[in-house]
DNA sequence: ATAATAAACGAACCATATTCGTTTCAATGG
DNA sequence: CCATTGAAACGAATATGGTTCGTTTATTAT
């Protein structure tokens, strides 16, 4: 009932068991963590702050897996970007139901500062300007988050209702499982991106 | 105490009231609601099922304002889709705090399958298969919701840290206000989308 | 008139997040 | 070796928020 021999509780066994329940019902309860963790709730707030924190070690722990690629060879720039955006989206469609509670704060934590880095020089090594870098990684972002947004949201949302016309009830029939078609789109929608970049770039300054 | 001579609620006024509140706050609470109204918090309950519903209330009431660009006559389908974009955009720009709230529901309304029936027909129009059709509308959708979610992202999350190289920092320092800075790089982004649809739908099926 | 419905209210309820005081153990340093 | 300190758990208590219910009163329909 005390303080026990080894310790139940640490930041990241919290964040770890509170994404579990996100994942699982795409939201989560002090209780119910507390439960999960054969706790008291009044234990959590020995290792961390309260619920807002909570989040954001949690976006911690889905964004902290963004391996950065070497952009330190002459290596061409939109190769780089490009693997960046994947990485970025991915590390969150890992977690579909966590974006919804991250949007609600939108904190951007240190590996998106690194991430944000690495886009500035890429851009400026394209040869864009100040106001021009700042769009393009604004407009990457956007995407990128959009797009998880979109593997988040529920199967329902895209079966054709009543007022379905014929060519969109023949591209959602189209459609295979939500997963691979919300993939395919990000994968289309990046290659046009950084194709107009590409060719932003090639216009010159 | 009791019925008055003239109501004084309806789900138009609760929604606009909800509006008011979210835009001033970023969130609201049945019992803040119902002060702003002076009411009691439970005769809300005759007029609408919920919370949730006020919620989906307020996403009629913000998105019910898009004004689909006359797409029989034979215009080209690129300004068309283009207009689109524009209208749904601002239409959640409008009311950039209500944002956060919708992505934790994500269903979609009348309005927005109308915009997707649209949509559809032009990107058959542009000779689009199935499937493509689908990346497209897709790609727009994400899009779009991510670049509303940058205007509903507070000030602070774009001011340079410690951790910022010259790259970025230039880049942040070239931004203006952040209301104009988010349409720009929309606008920005739409264009490449659009152009790189529309070399798409040249390259053919 | 009488019945039925609509619209408000207050009281009560349950869940959630959080705080506080207390207890127990582990480690440390005199 | 033990006394003090601090970490880690707990239970009780609190404040807020969303919702339900029973009641009252006015409007509308029969």
């Amino acid at each position: 009932m005390a303080r026990p021999l080894t310790p139940k509780l640490s930041p990241a066994r919290i964040a770890k068991a509170a994404l579990e329940l996100v994942d699982a019902h795409g939201e989560f309860t002090v209780p119910d963590l507390a439960k999960r963790l054969k706790v008291s709730p009044s234990s959590l707030y020995n290792h961390v702050d309260g619920k807002a924190d909570i989040i954001e070690l949690m976006r911690g722990q889905a964004v902290g897996a963004i391996a950065l690629p070497d952009h330190s060879a002459g290596l061409d720039w939109a190769p780089v970007i490009r693997e960046i955006a994947v990485q970025y989206r991915n590390s969150y469609a890992r977690h579909p139901r966590l974006i919804p509670l991250l949007t609600a704060y939108s904190v951007r934590d240190e590996t998106t500062i690194r991430m944000y880095n690495v886009l500035a020089d890429q851009f400026v090594a394209a040869g864009f300007g100040p106001a021009r870098v700042l769009e393009a990684i604004t407009v990457l972002d956007n995407f990128v988050l959009g797009s998880a947004l979109d593997v988040a949201a529920p199967e329902e949302v895209w079966e054709p209702g009543e007022a379905a016309t014929d060519s969109l009830r023949a591209a959602l029939a189209a459609g295979l499982g939500r997963e691979r078609r919300a993939d395919e789109a990000f994968e289309f929608g990046l290659d046009l991106i950084v194709a107009g970049l590409e060719r932003a770039a090639a216009a010159g300054p």
